[in-house]
DNA sequence: TAAAAAATGCGTTTTTATACGTATAATCAT
DNA sequence: ATGATTATACGTATAAAAACGCATTTTTTA
């Protein structure tokens, strides 16, 4: 855990110059590089991949996002930390999507970004409080939804479940053993009673209201 | 943040006396309440409601996730901390969407508890750092599945997409100025290359593998 | 630059879904 | 106990999707 090569990548220099101050004072900082943008950092990982990377989000020419997505294409066991302004919060799904092991905002306190590196350097994931928070939040979202559109009767719910995995009336109507003509009906009830004017999206409702799950 | 009613739901007598030990010796803490399962809980709160409860998952005669349910029926804002053995993370799911505030495993160290009472207490969530894991690693797992099947071409992806939103291959033909045998042809390699037979099976494909979002 | 992949288009046939209608028995709630 | 909802079932017709096959142009990539 000492001598650890720091990348930062960020468009704003001044940003960057503090940062890189603070880290070269930390015990376990050995180097520390830096990318005005995502390209320029892409450019420059080829000879020699950093320790660990802290990467803005949104920059000039190539973002966070796409920079992280294609560094991760070419050394896949890069530990990369987002950055990001207060608001961005909900780029934390993309930046996981792309890859990132941490995410930190920039209003954080310089030894959460201390304690981020280290965790990440050790294969452990760092999130930030702050977007914890807002994970934690979007867990919670789908299922109010679902309570206030619970109009579905039970054998209406049994049959949309068998819809969505892929079943046609007359095989839902074999399994449930009632004729394929109260299938259809069945079908037809669905359909009005979530407004929806095809399979298609009767299976998003489906899901949407959990009455279905991936 | 002094004076705390704790109510503590456990079936497990001996775990209950060695919590409520320890809880007693805190500063914060007024008093203790106790319930051997969610329905002696639920019977329990009617009269004056904690301040923050502990809530076991695995219980006879009423769970963990349904006694939280059902307690937020009555008290909405009441802070529940769901607290599992080792191997039940994956409940962290139906506990927040019960309505849990916090999260904590029983292996945890006892400062962990102290934090995650005050946290809730104050309206914050608390979840220990194994359960953020999990839930870190799942929000992960959709987008590795993404990747090795993102067989799907932009154009593919785009008629997918208007497939979801409930258009017919006509519409979708107008939309994107093509004809409709051509979506025709799209929305048949589609189906192949994602291994559905329908429409209901393709669509759950789609949003599996964020092709669509919710 | 040559080969591969993707996007475009059309024809035909079968199956499935959608949209109307009607009607009866069972179950549920006031 | 009565009215409302739900589950059941059938008829008919049109629209859409699915399953084959084939072919040309464009774009991407090796």
């Amino acid at each position: 855990m000492t001598g650890l090569n720091i990348f930062i990548v960020d468009d704003h220099t001044l940003f960057r110059e503090g940062l890189k101050f603070l880290l070269s004072n930390s015990s376990f900082v050995l180097s520390i590089s830096e990318a005005k943008n995502g390209k320029d950092f892409i450019n420059n990982i080829h000879s020699s991949p950093p320790d660990v990377v802290l990467m803005d989000i949104e920059m000039p020419v190539k973002n966070g996002i796409e920079a992280t997505k294609e560094a991760l294409k070419i050394f896949p066991s890069l530990k990369i930390i987002a950055l990001s302004m207060y608001g961005e919060e909900n780029f934390y799904r993309d930046m996981i999507d792309a890859g990132a092991k941490g995410f930190l905002l920039k209003n954080s306190r310089f030894d959460e970004v201390e304690q981020a590196i280290m965790d990440v350097y050790e294969g452990k994931n760092y999130f930030s409080p702050e977007i914890l928070n807002q994970i934690i939040k979007n867990l919670n979202r789908n299922n109010n939804l679902a309570k206030k559109n619970a109009v579905l009767s039970k054998r209406e719910q049994e049959v949309l479940f068998h819809i969505c995995k892929g079943l046609s009336n007359q095989e839902i109507a074999d399994t449930l053993c009632i004729s394929k003509r109260t299938v259809d009906k069945h079908r037809e009830n669905i359909l009005l009673k979530s407004q929806s004017k095809n399979t298609a999206e009767l299976v998003v409702y489906a899901i949407k209201y959990q009455y279905f799950e991936l």
